[in-house]
DNA sequence: TTGTAAGCGTTATCAG
DNA sequence: CTGATAACGCTTACAA
């Protein structure tokens, strides 16, 4: 025996009220005596009763709901920025409905589509493509649009200075007097990727270097990331120093120059990007620069709900990237 | 100058139709003659109309979105499974509402009440509370409900054998001649866990044996799980080979042991449980129990799908759980 | 302080 | 083959 949800009628009818005294309990508007509240009241929790949230949104214009959608979940980064996000949203009463572009246009087009059909309030996004279509797209209906991680031009945006980033790598590696840097990383085509990239070329230039090898590919898991190196190294290029462009790129690198017997940071070192919690389960533990993704998820919602409540925007910016210095970093030996 | 989504009326008028029409040719459902479907079509392009997903839901009594309920998203086994699902979901032309509970039980209740008001036509959870309230609440409104890696009495469940793969990881030790067999993991109070262990026990008590120590945590971070490690050495405990209950434990008692100058696997052996990615990151890299993660999430889709449908069930169970010999066991020396 | 009634944007049932 | 029209469950003027 299944029961369809109560419904406001229900709750009118068995508490003796209109349906507009109940709607007025529910959302805490309009004056309601307090016997009358409690009875109603009452008679919610007993039913379970609780408002269709579609018809609400259809009537109210607002669905307290915001799309938020990623290239993926299982992808540790974004696993925990979309975490924040959801947690953060919850705490602000909208509801996040996250999706997985899994990297591709269409997919990404598609679930704008059913953000827009779920009449999302806004939407945060960290998009595979950088043009502006999709953008358009959602502002064209009036659904304000936040960029994390990945800018859009024209939106408002958070990320980190991926571009300091790199220059932070170089300039710890410069530091520790080494001169002959290689570089890895995937996804190839990724912005913050291409960014960071930009930045260790920069650092190095300003000394008068340039990588000894730059090796991008578009898989990004583990095997992927030290067959880059692996392939690397066996090109018979000398460095005494790399950089993993993201921390997998660091610990696929440190794997690759392992299986040769090279000793890391003795022989070489290596520093990574992101500082995810893998960057401690290297032994030794990874050198890397942090970015402060828990912040950048707090703040695009911060900013998303800014848009979304006609505020404006908060004039906050995400705290600068840090070198974490662990044990895959040394002194260039003399 | 922003414009409210247009709707079902506007594209009706444009194209010199009726709502009735229109409807028939954004569902398909009816007849429509080629040249009115291909005019309301173009309408429909040109406008960038979005059925209001709210509002069909209402109408038809069926949202074509489920809620699924996980601990975090964070945290990688259930970034991967909230992917997997997802995914899923979406090509069977469903939508999934995500959300966190964070371990929290009360947060949970909230989440169930929200995917309530969603009228979410199913849901699928991996809840932190084994009672069965819960899933009463649901049942009770008439929404099928399938439990995921953590069971729910009287609820249809897609996990993998826990308690199996808990023997499997004392049998692969008993096997290598190991004898002084040590355990630890977190959370303590997850059933998942709380299930290996037992199957630790009884493979062990089968051999005549019993654990020489156990330490469980509720934190399982990775700084907790070393520490967990790191006070059982410290409190003397000898040990041949230590049982990770997740990879996590298992890492984290390598960096314990590491830290203390024992050689992984020459001195002590090590095997986790899951297989996760971070399996691999460690070196040597670490043996561990695979559970078929993604074959779970798919499994729990096809499921919910059939409940939602009114199907009968799959007969099908997730693959059975397998040792992945690396390179942190190794025969007990003599 | 509470009730009546008019929609919100769809789908589905009838007629035509 | 197409068009009125009645719900669906709620919010919100406007009355009482």
């Amino acid at each position: 025996m299944e029961f369809a949800l109560a419904g406001i009628r229900d709750i009118a009818t068995r508490a003796g009220a209109s349906i507009a005294t109940v709607s007025r309990v529910i959302n805490g508007s309009g004056y309601v005596s307090p016997s009358m509240r409690a009875r109603i009241e009452t008679v919610i929790t007993e039913m379970q009763f609780r408002p269709n949230a579609g018809a609400a949104s259809m009537r109210r214009g607002k669905s307290r709901m915001v799309g938020v959608l990623l290239p993926a979940l299982d992808v540790k980064f974004f696993g925990i920025l979309a975490h924040v996000i959801e947690q953060a949203l919850f705490a602000r009463g909208y509801h996040a409905f996250i999706c997985c572009s899994s990297e591709s246009p269409d997919r990404e087009a598609e679930y704008i589509a059913a953000m827009l059909a779920q009449r999302v309030d806004g939407v945060i996004i960290a998009s595979v493509t950088s043009d502006t279509v999709t953008a358009a797209r959602l502002t064209a209906a009036g659904v304000p649009i936040v960029a994390v991680d990945r800018a859009i031009a024209g939106a408002v945006t958070v990320k980190a200075d991926h571009y300091a980033g790199g220059r932070l790598m170089a300039g710890h590696l410069l530091g520790l007097g080494h001169r002959s840097i290689a570089v890895t990383g995937a996804p190839e085509h990724s912005t913050p990727v291409t960014e960071r990239l930009a930045g260790v070329r920069d650092a190095l230039a300003a000394a008068g270097l340039e990588p000894v090898a730059v090796r991008l590919g578009d898989e990004h898991g583990f095997e992927a990331c030290r067959d880059l190196a692996a392939g690397m190294l066996d090109d018979g290029v000398e460095a005494d120093a790399v950089i993993g462009l993201t921390d997998l790129a660091a610990i696929g690198a440190i794997h690759a120059l392992h299986e040769r017997g090279v000793a890391v940071p003795q022989d070489v070192s290596v520093i990574g990007f992101d500082d995810m919690p893998m960057a401690r389960y290297v032994i030794p533990q990874l050198t890397t620069v942090a970015q402060p993704i828990r912040e950048i998820g707090a703040l695009a919602v911060e900013q998303i709900v800014r848009l979304m409540t006609g505020e404006p925007l908060s004039e906050e910016q995400p705290p600068a990237l840090s070198v974490i210095e662990r044990g895959t970093t040394a002194r260039r030996p003399a």
